[in-house]
DNA sequence: TTTTAAATATGATATATGTCATGTTTTGAT
DNA sequence: ATCAAAACATGACATATATCATATTTAAAA
């Protein structure tokens, strides 16, 4: 097993603040996990006690709304923790995670951790500069959900996922959705999303063959109202 | 001018865990203002470079779209700080600050309190504390805008409002708000916040007088789907 | 108080999006 | 390779909400 110390994914989150002895204390408590595609990494309302640490692959934060729909919130990459907001609250998570495709991750006990928000000021003030970063891009969210039309909000969602997680060799995202997924995180009906994916192929902004799409015309789908 | 030191209004946030000295040292740096109604605290695109305490009073904080509606994305009251964000990242303002009645506020300079969140642990973790239940309720804000309609989340804003901020000694709610906010704390026209609103009236949930609302049938409000 | 502008209210209509139905394609398991 | 299930696609229609127009009321200013 990966000693922390030696890791560079940490490079990318706020971990890098720990010292190297607070590096080693958690590497003896972390437990390394391997995760299909599709598996549920935590459900909402369960305790997480602990934040994992993405090595590989990609899962989505998504919360139930009460009609059903499964609402993402926010999609994890390569680098990125989750469940920070177990670490300073007592509550159950808010928020569901599942694995968008296989992934790595090592898991830190809350109680291996907390201590060192306590004690090390650089690692609580990296913690709370992702946190005002994911809370302003949850502001941009709400605004855009609120005042935006699927269509836009689609094609922004395109745009993000072009731009955050990169593409394939063959010019594809390189981060696979189902047409549910698109629908869920744009907020609207899977048949909708549909409608909107193929009105973008049809306008010659996109072409897919199955889930993988190619963003063809990055200025139009920015220029989309 | 008070002294931070002997100022309750701080219970209610982080700067309760600063130290004497710590908050000594703030109290000779702040400046209180009184804000009047309608003022703007700040601008989105402005660098605010520091915290507001607000000692009395509520504003909102919105963000402007681009076909010119303005979203409220939260309200901030009496006890809370406003500008957490300036403090951990250099950039200007995501969002604008209103006064949505006579204000009293203290502004703390950045320069003299962001040493403090290096240095007081307990400090950082009360402002890691704060952004985390932003973060949920933003959380909550998306999947509402995205799975709910207009009815349900503007009931669901007045049962905010009731249960947030309280009522005036007549039962009505104590924050007054125009109709075009509530539209843009709901995302939505106007005209449908007034129709809404009024076809809640027509069915005994509430009752008007100008801008003064006063719910009369909470449980209802609640119930609606 | 009188006057004027702003806010509220409501109708008529347009439009975006949701829902239901049905067929087709893709994917995964045997 | 075959089959079943899931995902995708598309039409028809229902519904929620936006938009535009126009009164009416309320609040602010002279």
């Amino acid at each position: 097993m990966g000693k922390c110390e030696q890791c560079i994914i940490k490079q990318f989150n706020a971990l890098k603040s720990l010292t190297k002895d607070e590096l080693m204390r958690v590497s003896n408590c972390k437990t390394s996990k391997t995760i299909k595609k599709g598996t549920v990494l935590f459900e909402e309302g369960e305790s997480i006690n602990g934040v994992y640490c993405v090595k590989d692959g990609i899962c989505k934060l998504s919360k139930l709304s009460e009609n059903g729909k499964d609402q993402i919130v926010k999609m994890v990459v390569k680098g990125q923790l989750i469940g920070q907001r177990s670490l300073v609250t007592d509550e159950t998570s808010n928020l569901q995670a599942t694995a968008l495709n296989d992934m790595e991750v090592c898991f830190i006990p809350k109680s291996e951790i907390v201590a060192d928000l306590q004690k090390n000021p650089k690692f609580s003030y990296d913690m709370l500069q992702d946190m005002a970063r994911d809370l302003k891009e949850a502001d941009d969210i709400i605004v855009n959900m609120a005042q935006k039309s699927v269509r836009q909000r689609l094609a922004e969602t395109l745009i993000y996922i072009h731009d955050s997680f990169g593409k394939n060799p063959d010019g594809t995202l390189s981060v696979l959705l189902s047409r549910e997924d698109f629908a869920n995180i744009v907020g609207t009906a899977t048949e909708s999303a549909i409608r909107v994916l193929s009105q973008f192929k049809k306008e010659g902004m996109i072409s897919t063959h199955g889930k993988h799409i190619k963003i063809k015309d990055l200025g139009a789908l920015q220029r989309v109202e």
